[in-house]
RNA sequence: CGGGAUGUAGCGCAGCUUGGUAGCGCGCCUGCUUUGGGAGCAGGAUGUCGCAGGUUCAAAUCCUGUCAUCCCGACCA
């Protein structure tokens, strides 16, 4: 291609609505254009660059045995009626654009496919025999995120991978499940990032076993914790580690004390001079059910612990069938407004006590009469502990489990890790933090979507049993972003070769000079002809101009038909290390070309 | 949804306090010069000042409403 043919435009100055590198250099390289918030157009070098990810990930899947589709982004409402998520996606927190058709059909644009996936599987998957089964798409997504950010690494409207597999058994599931990260490993190693698979919260997706693969950035969204040691990693939300140990209390007998002004763990342990390790902290929860029941959670943990909320849901969602509801539309800490609607008188802030009494809550048809009382780990091992009296400036020592305060029944894990924890499989090991963007997920679904649709195959015994599945996304326009986020320097992009646009870029330094331009020429189309993918600046643009656009742009390779002409050599530029070096012109091909398919490898 | 901010030429911004006929830089167009690191000189085009009301002799500027965009938080297979 040629530039002065090209849809190419760059910016000097850095857009105002850009606030990460990679946002600004795509815009400034003319790679993207805002459209809406949340929403772009990718421009001819950014759709070469989405195709090569594509290409990468579909020669990926497809090694494992999966089969391409292309699925619709427009779908009825009575699919996810069926697996029971049209309200959760459409309601107050969901993040599915959903409309009304002229024919007044209620339809929406999908944010995933499982429902629309499964009811092909169901209409024409029918016996064990075609089992299993892989089917994946490269389609564009659609979810009203709440707050779109930082161009495509959370748009409204974005392009993914997704695939679906369909087992008659959990094992056949967990060998795909390999096989998928396997093959993800294999695609982010092809595109050149550094990249940390970690162990995953499976979120509203549901199922049991989930891994995330994050491209390491400082402008990543999620944190990871993981090990020195390689042993383990794990996003935030799902770690699992071992807290310091608890000082041992220093009351020996139970007594109310004096204690003004300490509404908090700090204040508190400074007024007691007492380690945060002794407290019982409780924390106030509003859960709200799908059956529209409030839920209000007392959630005991260890003073110098924190909540994880992750956790928490998926411990309410678990307990949900308690309360005659399947899952949980709201979690909140409720504020003096929220609880206005359920105390039946002012609840003792800063100083609740884990035997808070239920009459604290009003009697009412959409409020369930109790606490539900969950116990941390780290706080039910605590002995004469120190805790809240349920009675404003007063706290009591020396408390225990099971004599002045019930010990709750549901003793559970909603702790959030920490870097600086010890790893549970080596305690010897520190947790240590990071950032990355998640380019990649994987789940083992289980039976939940084809149980709620129906979704059947007739077993060899016979038997009418619901798919096994797993489902693994990629995320195609992040990653593509993530790429620029993790691989540029201040003149610009420096693509990875096997997801650049073009992999050369020959630059005439002077259009008026016959010799310079028929040199490019002849080259442009030598290294087009031997696979190098070349783009030709022909601008009528001074050399600076040239230069400072092929760097900003980020093409692997330049070719400069300059001053060495005259030794029958041309100046070849290497992007990322900025090293450069004259080439006999006859030598340009075979060594770009070799350069190349090394990079390649 | 809570907090903060911004909407003026294609892009980046000033002007708004104190109302008086809209400006700068870059980009774009023409000409001449220049030609290996975002050129120089000369000339030129481009604006419903986000939108709608209101106040006023007069509104980019003041008031009210509204829409959009961005940042922090909440949220986020």
């Amino acid at each position: 291609m040629r530039l002065s043919q090209m849809l190419f435009v760059t910016l000097r100055e850095d857009p105002a609505e850009a606030e990460i590198p990679s946002h600004k250099l795509l815009l400034r390289a003319g790679y993207i254009r805002r459209i809406a918030s949340g929403v772009y157009g990718y421009l001819p070098l950014m759709w070469r660059v989405l195709q090569k990810v594509s290409q990468i990930v579909r020669e990926e899947m497809n090694a494992t045995g999966a089969q391409e589709v292309l699925l619709p982004a427009l779908q009825p409402s009575e699919l996810w009626k069926e697996s029971g998520r049209w309200d959760t996606y459409t309601q107050a927190e969901g993040i599915m654009f959903a409309f009304t058709d002229r024919q007044k059909r209620e339809v929406s644009l999908g944010p995933t496919h499982e429902e629309v996936i499964t009811a092909i599987a169901r209409d024409m998957i029918r016996s064990y025999r075609q089992l299993p089964m892989h089917l994946y798409q490269i389609q564009t997504k659609f979810r009203d995120e709440i707050r779109p950010r930082f161009g495509l690494m959370r748009g409204r409207e974005f392009i993914m991978k997704d695939g679906y597999s369909f087992h008659t058994s959990e094992e056949s599931l967990k060998e795909t499940y390999r096989d998928m990260d396997r093959a993800y490993r294999n695609m982010f190693t092809r595109t050149g990032l550094k990249f940390r698979p970690v162990d995953a919260d499976s979120g509203a997706i549901g199922g049991s076993g989930s891994q995330e693969f994050m491209v390491l950035a400082e402008a990543g969204e999620d944190e990871i914790l993981f090990t020195e040691d390689e042993q383990y990693s794990a996003n935030t939300e799902k770690a699992v580690s071992l807290p310091m140990d608890a000082v041992p209390s220093s009351f020996t007998t139970f007594e109310t004390l004096d204690t003004p002004n300490t509404p908090t763990i700090g204040t508190l342990a400074a007024l007691l001079k007492c380690s945060p390790t002794q407290i019982v902290k409780n924390v106030l929860y509003q859960a709200v059910y799908d059956t529209g029941l409030t839920v209000l959670v007392l959630v005991s943990i260890r003073g110098d612990q924190d909540v994880n909320e992750v956790k928490l849901t998926n411990e309410l969602v678990r307990v949900a069938p308690q309360f005659g509801a399947s899952t949980l539309l709201a979690l909140t800490v409720p504020d003096a407004e929220a609880q206005k609607k359920w105390a039946a008188k002012p609840l003792p802030l800063g100083y609740i006590s884990p035997g808070l009494e239920d009459d604290y809550i009003v009697s009412s048809k959409s409020v369930h009469p109790k606490f539900l009382r969950l116990l941390d780990q780290t706080a039910a091992e605590l002995t004469n502990f120190v805790t809240g009296s349920n009675e404003s400036g007063f706290h009591t020592v020396g408390g225990n489990w099971g004599a002045e305060f019930p010990k709750p029944e549901r003793i559970v894990d909603v702790r959030k890790a920490r870097p600086g924890d010890r790893a549970v499989h080596d305690p010897s090991q520190e947790l240590k933090s990071a950032r990355g963007i998640e380019v990649g997920h994987i789940f083992q679904l289980g039976t939940k979507y084809s149980t709620r649709m129906g979704a059947t195959y007739t077993n060899e015994q016979g038997e009418e049993k619901p798919f096994v599945m797993g489902c693994y996304g990629v995320g195609v326009s992040r990653l593509a972003q993530a790429a620029v986020e993790q691989n540029h320097d201040k003149d610009g992009i420096i693509w990875p070769v096997a997801i650049a646009p073009y992999h050369a870029i020959v630059v005439i330094p002077n259009i008026s000079d016959a010799t310079q331009v028929s040199t490019a020429e002849t080259l442009y189309a030598d290294l087009n002809a031997a696979g190098v993918e070349t783009l030709l600046d022909d601008r009528d643009e001074r050399a600076g101009v040239k230069f400072k656009d092929a760097e900003l742009v980020g093409i692997p390779y330049r070719v400069v038909t300059g001053r060495s002409l005259k030794d029958g050599k041309v100046e070849v530029v290497q992007r990322a290390s900025k090293a450069s070096q004259d080439i006999p012109i006859e030598d340009v091909v075979t060594t770009l070309k070799q350069w190349v398919t090394d990079a390649l490898q």
